[in-house]
DNA sequence: AGTCTTCCATACGCAGGCGTATGGTAGTTC
DNA sequence: GAACTACCATACGCCTGCGTATGGAAGACT
């Protein structure tokens, strides 16, 4: 799992990584059709050669990409977990999340994508994850497990449709407005 | 506008409604790159040389699909005008959006697309004209508009994330909880 | 009956993406 | 310094989709 960008002279060589990296880019960019392995190397500067050394097939290249994403997940999770207070862990949350129309991008292309069962899973799972840490932090302020998963799966399903409608630009609403609602919904005081 | 499927001794003859229709299905069910000219074609017992003449290309082809996806919205709107009572039609509104999952589908697929300006375009106006019957509910009940606007974005944007969630496996949860949720949030009684 | 219009089938060329095969280059190892 | 490995470039065949060109079938018109 360690693999490095590693660069010798002037000549540059791409690890997995790298291509994973740009894959994720492309995903959020293009979608799905848009991981495709030649035009990724045109812009890697690299050509097909270097691809199929690094990977099986086009498939695996979108594994890796929804894992790094996967990944990023785990990291805002860890950073907000240094919040100690829930209510203000949640609203920093939201905030974040607000401020990253790339991660929304990634999750719209996955959740129109979410035919093939494969993306599905992975895009679940994440889901899943952030349910769960959203549902955590109700539950230290005293919500029961029961009540605490109904609220916050409202309440993430509120940020998924809010950034889908401001990235239709069908919403300039202020952001404030979306999280006091928001925090409403989850039974938290306002910020 | 008026094109009719018709029907000669036992040969049919399709017209450009009955492409677009297939086009919508093939949309929700596979995404924009499943509205491709051939594979339709074979679903429709056809051949590309019907297409071309009914479709200057592929993206008239695209367009109708939408178009006929925007009519829906406006019948499922006229016909839900047929209740009064604002709080039991936006009730009503929630049932059967949830009941709907190709529409949700369709939506999206073009959210996720919505780096073409012309897909954003279409996706925001139909949008922008649910968020405008949910919000003149509101304000029958007496809501002002600022406000009204406020809480429609977040409920309209609600059903989207949970509907995307239900999508993707990650949320089994009773319609009635996030019924009575949403109706809570726009501040009307519950069902 | 012959023409005209409408609608469709077939065949073609082109472009772009996938995966493979094969050779080349630059370090590493002994 | 020679073999070896790791990494990449090039070229190829295949498939699928777009759009066009052209001919054919079947009813309508006169």
């Amino acid at each position: 799992m360690e693999d490095w960008h590693c660069e010798v002279g002037n000549v540059s060589r791409l690890s997995a990584g790298d291509w994973a990296k740009a894959a994720l880019e492309a995903l959020a960019k293009g979608g799905l059709a848009a991981v495709a392995v030649e035009p990724i190397a045109v812009r890697l500067g690299t050509t097909k050669g270097s691809f199929y050394w690094h990977f099986r097939n086009r498939r695996a290249l979108v594994e890796a990409a929804l894992a790094l994403w996967e990944q990023d997940t785990e990291k805002v999770i860890a950073a907000l977990n240094e919040i100690a207070d829930p209510a203000r862990r949640m609203c920093a949350l939201l905030e974040n999340a607000m401020a990253d129309p790339v991660d929304a991008a990634i999750s719209f292309r996955l959740i129109s994508a979410a035919d093939d069962p494969g993306i599905a899973e992975i895009a679940r799972r994440v889901s899943e994850r952030r349910l769960a840490f959203m549902q955590a932090a109700l539950e230290e302020m005293g919500t029961p497990p029961d009540l605490a998963r109904r609220r916050v799966v409202v309440g993430y399903g509120s940020y998924l449709g809010v950034a889908a409608l401001r990235r239709l630009g069908a919403s300039d609403e202020p952001l404030t407005d979306f999280i006091d609602q928001v925090m409403a919904g989850l039974a938290l005081p306002p910020s």
